[in-house]
DNA sequence: GCCAACGTTGGC
DNA sequence: GCCAACGTTGGC
């Protein structure tokens, strides 16, 4: 079992959407990074636990955790010309994007982005280098345990 | 709203 | 295949 992390905003879907979500889980459509897509397509396996991130808000952090509930598979916002996601290159026969369901755990106390930073044994975490921008990054098993004795 | 960092695009 | 220009992310 691996571990991640997975960027939203809550603005467009929070830890409290997903945990009112119908089966409290959701397609994590949208994504249009090819690292992002390999880390869904390639490495996910069900049951993977997934730090939920808040990201682009007042005090972005950790909100809460969920698991990967369902393998990829094509992601339909790619073929719908309406949407912000829509790819013109994309085609059924030959789908670029794929994403993962996730289900929701449990909503956490919100531990923010700037406390993160403050403990020396997340100092490696790849969310914490600089310039990261990737929405979707792995987390280490022993980061992972230390988050969690911290929430 | 600013801007650093980084990914993507497209001309050559 | 290089790389400048451009667009996006996301914290501040």
């Amino acid at each position: 079992m691996r571990y991640w992390l997975m960027k939203s905003e809550p603005d467009e879907f929070s830890i409290d959407d997903l945990a009112r979500a119908p089966k409290k889980s959701t397609a994590w459509f949208g994504v249009r990074n090819y690292l992002a897509r390999n880390y869904m397509r390639d490495q996910m396996q069900l049951g993977d636990r997934v730090l939920f991130y808040h990201s682009s808000c007042e005090v972005p952090g950790v909100a809460g955790i969920a698991e990967v509930s369902k393998l990829a598979y094509p992601d339909e916002t790619q073929f719908d010309k309406k949407s912000d996601y829509y790819d013109p290159k994309a085609t059924r026969d030959n789908p670029r994007w794929v994403h993962v369901d996730v289900k929701f755990v449990k909503k956490t106390r919100l531990l923010p982005l700037s406390e993160l930073r403050e403990h020396k044994q997340l100092a490696k975490m790849q969310l914490l280098q600089r310039g990261n921008r990737l929405s979707i990054t792995p987390v280490d098993p022993a980061e992972w345990k230390y988050i969690e004795s911290i929430l």
